[in-house]
DNA sequence: CTGTTAGCGCGTTCAT
DNA sequence: ATGAACGCGCTAACAG
């Protein structure tokens, strides 16, 4: 492998100084034209790249911006997550800032070194290690007081939130909107004349659920009604949330029940929830709607003349974390802001009831 | 925001030099024990993090690598490619090195400076600028000899090229087997009795098209046969591989031929080439057997029973790739290498002749 | 055992 | 217009 040919490299060939050099690279306005020209021709000829880590590095900034993720490695191929992902890198691409990926370990078993354990407990810890400007954090549950405490004091690097659903005070945040994307669901729902709204939830313990049931609960009570609880069908600990069998029998419960219209944690629990359906012999959207939440895979637009989404545009949302990013950097006052949400405009999907 | 504290910050604390304090943090044994553990709970106190730009400038070493691309940023949320990166993703993770993303600005517009301009044509250019150890190049096409050249006398840093399809001198690869693969498809579907076997290619000119008609040139003539040119589609320039007018046009043509069986180029043709053929009455796989490449999407397993897959273990792949890329840096001796592609196991979904 | 010095590659002074 | 010197944070070599 070849060396790489340094400012001094370069200097020494030039028969001036690396101060020269720099300047000349930089059209800094004090060297001579010839002086210039021959420098960049030079530079061309020993195919000189200035060294931007050392460049950067004297600057105290990286142009790096971290994506921490807690989830596992399949948010690269994940229509959410990776819709999202998709719009910071586009952003930061056309910042000239580059995306650097920081995965938390605790899926790896621990080596019993204590600084390693610990760092394996927080995870969040890396992020301070100096070889990023800045991250954007998509943690799998809501941040602690605690983390968020210590990161308001001890962090040299701003974060930025995405995926909570608390508000954490001192920080940037984009919310999922869990509370807010149900509520668009069930006034849309209303809308259509639906009175019995049934929903799959998340693993149990989760925030997907408690935030689902506060949208539900709250919309209900609004309109001088009462949610049954047994709509909301939560799959068994341990469970895929697209396992069939769990999907079977809570569609067939709520069918029982009178529900017109299940809303799905994700559009492949719905895609699912769909098949599942017409092999019970049901015909959707006129015996059972179906909705979920986000943008369709492509995959999944063969589902569209069935399948009813609550819209959101994911890269934009990439886009705004990254802006948020950027003005934390500035130091900006933290703002936090939900993903939004609309209602589908194509109604064929979901049944006039 | 906080402001770092450095090496030094700790030392005037601790009353030592910062020699000591480097010393004390790298468990080098020739350090006070007492001193030691002073300077540890010094640290902790003050939530010092060494600097990891500062400490691998000066080892000349970044610990990151690079994944370059020419697509635009859908390969996160591909399942195809995002699969590959999740390798790449897992096996730096786990040797703690970050992988740090750069995409080719071929699609951006130049602002009409030369340089820059110069490398928005090449694009690989950028991951000479010392942010990375060497990079994992995804291309869009085959690198020219020209490049190749280039980057194999200058380059400062190795370069593992993935999804080529010619072997290039001095590089590390790990081609898609374009070629291997339809082979695969072929011996298998000739075990399954299919002799008039149709495809459906991708854009006109690309390699994808010429790779596959060398694979069923090659095959059929040493069977004895000889493969008819119609029998191999290729979608009008500019259109989506996906069309679905397209398609039908072209599985109508093939259906008319006696053609039994039709490879497609990805899943999601496939899954749409099924669509298809259902609403023209024909069942699958008894009238006409879809066949494609890779590892299906969560949401194509719907389509399991009637789309048969030639397989590879696409995270693998991606692990393979920074083997490759630690390797080079290493500096073994390049080595070309495909996916490895299989028969399926399950027979169902592809109809006996 | 610990302090001192030098230097990684670069940009930015301050001189000349 | 250019050279010389310094420093970013850290580590390694050399002293003591």
């Amino acid at each position: 492998m070849k060396k790489r040919t340094t400012i001094v490299d370069l200097a020494r060939e030039a028969g001036v100084t690396p101060g020269t050099i720099s300047r000349a690279l930089s059209n800094d306005p004090r060297v001579k034209q010839e002086t210039r020209e021959k420098i960049v021709l030079l530079a061309q000829k020993l195919h000189y790249q200035p060294n931007l880590s050392a460049r950067l590095f004297k600057k105290g900034r990286t142009r790096n911006v971290g994506f921490y993720s807690e989830l596992p490695t399949w948010v690269f191929y994940n229509n959410y997550f990776g819709r999202l992902i998709s719009g910071v890198a586009q952003a930061a691409h056309e910042d000239d800032v580059k995306l650097v990926f920081y995965f938390s370990n605790i899926f790896l078993p621990s080596d019993g070194d204590v600084v390693k354990a610990k760092r394996e407990l927080t995870g969040l810890d890396a992020l301070m290690d100096g070889r990023i400007d800045g991250a954007i954090v998509l943690k799998d549950e809501d941040i602690t007081e605690e983390e968020a405490e210590f990161f308001r004091a001890k962090s040299p690097v701003p974060l930025v939130l995405i995926n909570n659903t608390l508000e954490t005070q001192g920080f940037f945040q984009l919310t999922s909107g869990i509370y807010d994307r149900n509520l668009v669901a069930l006034e849309y729902l209303f809308s259509r004349g639906h009175k019995k709204i049934g929903a799959i939830g998340l693993s149990a313990g989760g925030v997907y659920n408690r935030c689902s049931l506060e949208a539900f609960d709250t919309f209900y009570k609004k309109n001088g009604m009462v949610f049954n609880l047994e709509w909301f069908k939560v799959p068994p600990v341990g469970h895929d949330v697209s396992n069939s069998d769990d999907l079977a029998k809570s569609l067939l419960d709520l069918k029982k029940q009178g529900v017109t219209v299940v809303i799905c944690a994700d559009d492949l629990q719905g895609i699912f929830a769909i098949e599942i359906l017409k092999k019970m012999g049901l015909r959707v959207p006129q015996d059972m709607s179906v909705l979920s939440f986000g943008q369709l895979a492509r995959e999944s637009s063969l589902q569209a003349p069935t399948l009813s989404m609550i819209e959101t545009d994911l890269e934009a949302g990439g886009r705004k974390a990254y802006e948020f990013f950027k003005a934390a950097l500035e130091g900006e006052k933290p703002v936090a802001q939900s993903l939004v949400w609309k209602a589908p405009t194509d109604h064929s999907s979901v049944a006039k009831v």
